[in-house]
DNA sequence: TTATTAATGAGAAAGATTATCATTTGCAAT
DNA sequence: ATTGCAAATGATAATCTTTCTCATTAATAA
């Protein structure tokens, strides 16, 4: 009966620029997705959208995201352990790749035009042209070196 | 009734050495992937296997994949599309990356000693060891330009 | 050959995602 | 403001891949 009342997000005007039709489900999703700096799944962007607004369901969730994601809105990233997480696309910061701590499980994200550079001529000399990288190393926390132990 | 004769494939010797029981489901499987060069699902390895002996199932396989990667006899890729797909750790080549044609779906793979190197550092220098990279590019056939058309 | 222990087969179960369909809602035209 | 309609939603069934269960079978060592 009562409708949460937050601002339009950058998502939600993107949505509408798109053409796309802004349900309320929507707006709510777009706000939990610009409010949101990590890689959630879809499960974990279901509970925050649950705490803006209860009246959604896990069905719309998994819709939204492909819908955003055939949109260009969204990117889908697979860090292994099941279920794809999300992330908006080119939100503050610009392509990047993954480094995922072997321990902890943490996402650490890092950019380096080296690497797109050298993955671009690679597929260039292959003949291809270069659509899409998926990459990510996974990594285990250097012990610092000591002089005597 | 009839127990089907083929060699001892390098997989399964391999498998010897490590100490697993040598059944001959595991002994199809051996023989099967030895005999791959390309990168099939279970689905397909559970098809070739029962070419080889009919006495299997897919259940076996499902195991023997994961066995066989636990104990690093086989490598498991993620080339998108749901399933996991195998091939053979350290076959007749090294390690390699998979260029995926965009269009056919066909899977070209690459080595690139400066590409391992870089991610090596990139790693190193935010203080990690790199454990594991998962790479993959997705690239479209170059149309070849033309002086006019 | 026998005993022991692990592996297998068949199917149930699990986990993630998509499909179905009756109901609701956004939105554009009245 | 109402109306009409296509599109979206909620609830849940279905699908798809992979793992689990458990009674039966088979591999290895004594
Ligand atoms: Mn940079
Ligand atoms: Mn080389
Ligand atoms: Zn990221
Ligand atoms: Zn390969």
């Amino acid at each position: 009966m009562k409708e949460p009342t937050f601002p339009d997000s950058p998502l939600a005007d993107l949505c509408r620029e798109r053409g796309l039709k802004l349900t309320g489900q929507r707006r709510t999703i777009a706000f939990v997705l610009s409010d949101s700096d990590d890689h959630p799944d879809v499960e974990e962007l279901y509970r925050r959208a649950v705490e803006v607004d209860p009246r959604i369901s896990i069905a719309t969730v998994y819709r939204t995201v492909r819908l955003f994601e055939e949109n260009g809105i969204l990117q889908r990233r697979d860090f292994g352990g099941g279920r794809a997480r999300y992330e908006v696309a080119d939100g503050d910061h610009g392509d990047h790749y993954h480094l995922i701590d072997a321990d902890s499980g943490k996402v650490i994200e890092f950019e380096n035009p080296e690497l797109d550079a050298l993955l671009d001529n690679i597929v260039r000399e292959m003949g291809y042209d270069l659509v899409t990288t998926r990459l990510s190393v996974v990594g285990r926390r250097k012990t610092k070196p000591r002089g005597n132990g």
